[in-house]
DNA sequence: CATGTTTTGACAGTAGCTGTCATTTACTAG
DNA sequence: CTAGTAAATGACAGCTACTGTCAAAACATG
């Protein structure tokens, strides 16, 4: 998440310069909103030049999105014991990786999330992320299921559980994601198994006019 | 989907002005790329004002991202008889939707699909809209359903449908959406079943650490 | 035709972002 | 420690998307 080695004077540097303009971008964005904050005082408060801010994060909006999950999500994923279901090993490993963030993390998390919902730019670009993540997803599943990444059968489940978590956000979920979110995504997937019941080869006849 | 009233001459030359902004627009984009393309060239081309541009469209990215096929599909859905099971009016009536384009129509669809693909900017966006159009279908599914709309399971169930739809959007899928995909989509959906199995409710038992 | 309302174009201004260039700052060899 | 190299920075100029304001033009209505 953050820097780990100390390499050299420039590269602990760097890290430092970047964490600064990220706090100091933060930080004003809830203060004063989003749009409201311009890169030329973020850069001054973080003491440095547009120019340096423009180095450091290719867009405003870049400053908001870092985002480190998805590789956990991933490795815990790779860490379920093969015999564990799919969708419960999935299931399973994002919850695991919640619930070992620590405090701070889930406060700068909360205020990220808050952005999301309330800069529709910033809410178009993170799901844009999500739905990258998919790809991800898919090809973890992949790996479980020993079929090709790119098969419709790991896609699409890649992608209907992306899909169903999307759903959670979107209620003023003043948290963002929650532990107990977890048993309603499951209790939604059993339901959603309902649903999937009637299902045959041919549900798709072509039908004419109305 | 065009004009239908001549109310007044006033209406019907602000159709006539939107329709020669956006086809300029369209035009250029695809000759010299949506990025080389400035807000005042497309102006110029649609012999407007730039002033009168933004008035039309709030931002240059607008003018691609209209799209009515929402409440197309919405209707549809609604026109399907009670009995059919809910996965299956859905699917159908997004085929029946598509069946029922011109051929203009899809050449033009197919022309925005590729901005879409090609323009990140225009990706999130579109994926945006996409995302709000899980909320209109989750309130045709839970009126099915008979539930509240807010219900997780209506919900839940318009955003798998999305998720896995989403995920046929994006192999280098040269023409969009071809009806021949529902009934992969179909396949993949009977196989997501067949993962939904093994789900019991309690599969998130917190888990220590890695 | 006269009056009121909408639409338009011109203009000025802000802010995000790009590219260039000289200066400073850290690394590396001797 | 010093000289030379590579990287990072800041200053600046420039483009373009977008906003707000205002007067002129185009349509509507009696």
């Amino acid at each position: 998440m953050t820097t780990d080695a100390s390499a050299g004077l420039r590269e602990r540097k760097k890290a430092k310069t970047r964490a600064a303009i990220r706090d100091a971008a933060m930080r004003m964005f809830v203060e004063q909103g989003y749009a409201a904050t311009t890169v030329e005082q973020i850069a001054e408060a973080a003491e440095v030049s547009p120019s340096t801010f423009f180095r450091y994060f290719p867009t405003k909006e870049d400053v908001v999105l870092t985002d480190d999950y998805d590789p956990l999500v991933v490795a815990a994923i790779r860490a379920q014991p093969p015999s564990t279901p799919v969708i419960e090993a999935v299931l399973l490993s994002m919850r695991q990786v919640f619930e070992r963030l620590t405090e701070d993390e889930w406060a700068s998390e909360r205020r990220r999330q808050r952005l999301f919902r309330e800069v529709p730019e910033l809410q178009a670009r993170q799901l844009q992320q999500t739905v990258a993540a998919i790809d991800l997803l898919a090809e973890v599943i992949a790996e479980r299921l020993g079929v090709a990444a790119e098969d419709d059968e790991a896609r699409s489940l890649a992608g209907a559980l992306v899909g169903v978590a999307l759903t959670f956000l979107k209620p003023g979920n003043t948290n963002g994601f929650q532990v107990e979110d977890f048993d309603r995504i499951t209790r939604a997937l059993i339901s959603l198994r309902g649903h999937l019941e009637p299902l045959t080869r041919l549900s798709g006849d072509p039908a004419g006019q109305a």
